[in-house]
DNA sequence: CCTACCGATCGGTAGG
DNA sequence: CCTACCGATCGGTAGG
């Protein structure tokens, strides 16, 4: 399987996407401003210039393009969790680069990642649940990091549950007005969002 | 017009709602699971053990119903907001005010705020930019008590729009989890979100 | 990648 | 509130 990080090069190198890649991108797009049950076949054809028919040449089905965009996305958060896990660094250090690493993901593939946080619930069993259970599991690394500082005294005694997830909503936030071309670079969001995050929960 | 404080207290008291009433409720509940595109009139229809035609008798559209559900918790939140306008407190009591306002709202209606949330942009034309243009004004107050306190240096030199977005998505959030029977109330959820953020932005 | 088409389901109406 | 039904649109297939 292509890595996500590998495919994020290939998209920012090259324009030549195969038509595949073309079909997940506008459904990205069309997805993200219609919802995906709003979203027709008909409407994704017209954007690519073809007819509905032709999209089934190179996709299944309209679900698996979902599943697509949902997984591919769920492998990149998890992927760049796992680089900041071998860091070992203090839990505030370790919250500030689970934030940054998070949103540098975002960042990349917006409106992937609104189609991650908004369509999920139209994936069908047994995928639906197979998502959540990732979900839960990225989101506990992030309570785990807050368990850690309270239990050294870094940060106050917080619900670390109600913390973590506090902070996840404000940063997946962040994908519903970031523009790459806009007054504020991802990592200065992340600077100010990490600064307020901790400030807030520090001892 | 019935306020939503009213309508609110209605609910709470008496289990006889009108039809309409019982509609817009159940409609609120399925626009949430399943979204507003992806649910049917029928689907509707078969939660109130009735037949989709004779939904009609009561209300003129699908999308009216969305309608209703989105202004009315426009107009709670508004509501809200305007009695603690009226206190001229300072900054930092302002914040946890209209924090806890919010909240309250959102703990009152969880369902119809998802709703709020998630499906407003399936309402059409004039009524999305009417909308947008409202919830832009509710915002507008987050970011002036927030331009406010960093006037009077009572809180740091942070992007005001950033923070105060960033601490509606934090309380937004709740929604999506909130249960009026779980372990923390309302006001507990509230006193830490509030806690948390001003930490995160005082001087 | 297209034309031609399918059965299912949609929101909604007529008339009682 | 029901039966009966409508035109439109849906995701998807057959066959080239």
């Amino acid at each position: 399987m292509i890595t996500i990080a590998r495919q994020g090069t290939f998209r920012i190198t090259m324009t030549k996407l195969t038509r595949k890649q073309q079909i997940d991108k506008q459904a990205a797009v069309l997805f993200k401003t219609k919802g995906y049950a709003a979203s027709s076949m008909r409407d994704l054809a017209q954007v690519l210039g073809i007819e509905a028919a032709s999209l089934y040449s190179h996709i299944k089905s309209k679900e698996e393009i979902l599943r697509r965009i949902c997984f591919r996305m769920a492998e990149a958060f998890f992927t760049a969790q796992k680089q900041i896990e071998s860091l070992h660094s203090e839990p505030k250090l370790q919250l500030k680069k689970a934030m940054a690493v998070h949103l540098k993901v975002i960042a990349g593939s917006v409106d992937e990642a609104a189609v991650f946080f908004h369509e999920w619930r139209h994936l069908s069993e047994p995928y639906l649940s197979e998502f959540l259970v990732m979900r839960t599991d990225y989101e506990r690394k992030f309570i785990a990091i807050l368990e850690q500082g309270i239990a050294t005294k870094v940060f106050r005694a917080v619900d670390a549950k109600l913390t973590a997830m506090t902070i996840l909503s404000a940063i997946n936030w962040v994908h519903r007005w970031y523009r790459s071309d806009g007054k504020l670079s991802i990592e200065q969001i992340s600077e100010q969002l990490a600064e307020m995050m901790i400030r807030g929960v520090k001892s």
